[in-house]
DNA sequence: CGGAATATTAGACCGATCGTCTACAAAATC
DNA sequence: GATTTTGTAGACGATCGGTCTAATATTCCG
């Protein structure tokens, strides 16, 4: 998957001074910026298709002309925050999946206590980018599926390496198949994300990472 | 969850004959009932914010007029989507739950079978209404959320049934909790089938279902 | 057999909202 | 201070869900 150039500049580092209006009243507001953190908020929520510029726009403060002008379109505006999760998600993996601090399953544990917190901070409207855009796949930009089935695989590695790391601690068979187990995971975890969603509450979350977690091979 | 009345009639038993435009030279065809049946497709496919009443009603060569007789709303017409799709569903679960040819735990296996044929049939393209729903449900008539849980309750109550017959047939352990493997699958299932039409294939059902069957207590 | 009643079709129409695009204003640059 | 770059502003056409009136087909009832 193409990588990189989309999300442009994070306006931190050495980079040329911006030209055009100031950088707004409110420095820490980058229009750019703001379109994408509302955008995650609304299509976690509702999705793409259902997720209107018009409101997102509102909620930003933003005209229509200055979406158009960061973004060439709705579609490049989601590839855009496909990315973007994509690039947030696997930092959460990795500050949980690499903590040396736990033993490996417990890291895994800690994942699944953080997505339960951070679910219940929005009050399960809030799901997942990728479960939500993969159920309307159908009625998406063909270019999504791709960077979708990416992101899982990226998903799925990560989590492999920690499932391998339960096997050098003793925590996990020695003939446990690791990426067998983390695309087992992920596939499920969708649907506990969408079942949290829809009964508003943690219960699925717990449910399905307990069950995997219990009946993972431990000899 | 209200039922029965707002399906109507199905056409066969004893009701009152139509008084109106004849049953349609095509004698199979009630309007009502293809606007149910091409719905479900469209809506298995797309979800409900982007399916169109428009494009349906093309694809039935129906008038809006027409839709709006049966139906009051779109949103009426999903909720009888949602209660016809229960019944499907529910028939298809007790065919291969109540089997009493297979034992239980090859009925499960038979019910995956079957599903794997059935999305194969559409290419993948359609996945389940239930989970479709449930993942717009922030963008969907609040009253969709009690009925799309029932649903999922209902067959977590057949799962259940059949995971205790494996526990009589001694092929699952007596301390089982059938109720909560029951809600385990369907949590899982769920995101199986929306990973397997974002992938285009049956992998994640087998890689789920594989994965649970092994996984049962069996002692 | 004929007119009233009912059931259904037909599609024009409306306000809202979709995504796009053109025109313009403000800073920076030379 | 003219030009270029950067960003803002909102008009625009298409389409959406939903409503409504009119036309038509059939049955009912006398």
């Amino acid at each position: 998957m193409p990588v990189g150039s989309a999300t442009g500049p994070a306006a931190s580092p050495p980079m040329r001074r911006k030209p055009g209006r100031p950088p707004r009243v409110d420095a820490t507001r980058d229009t750019r910026e703001a379109l994408l953190r509302a955008g995650l908020g609304v299509l976690t929520e509702k999705g793409f298709v259902a997720s209107g510029l018009d409101e997102l726009l509102r909620r930003v403060g933003v005209p229509k002309g200055s979406f158009y002008y960061y973004f060439d379109s709705k579609e490049a505006f989601g590839a855009a925050l496909i990315e973007r999760y994509a690039a947030y998600f696997a930092r959460k993996l990795d500050r949980h999946f690499l903590d040396e601090a736990l033993s490996p399953l417990a890291r895994l544990q800690a994942f699944v206590d953080d997505a339960c917190t951070g679910m219940a901070r929005h009050a399960f409207r809030r799901g997942c980018l990728v479960g939500n855009l993969g159920q309307e796949i159908a009625a998406l930009p063909e270019a999504y599926r791709e960077s979708l089935r990416a992101v899982l695989a990226d998903w799925e590695g990560r989590l492999a390496g920690c499932l391998e790391a339960a096997k050098e601690a003793g925590e996990l068979a020695a003939s446990a198949d690791c990426a067998r187990l983390a695309a087992y995971f992920w596939t499920g975890w969708e649907g506990a994300v969408l079942r949290a969603k829809l009964e508003g509450g943690e219960r699925a979350l717990r449910l399905f990472a307990e069950g995997f977690i219990a009946t993972l091979p431990r000899r």
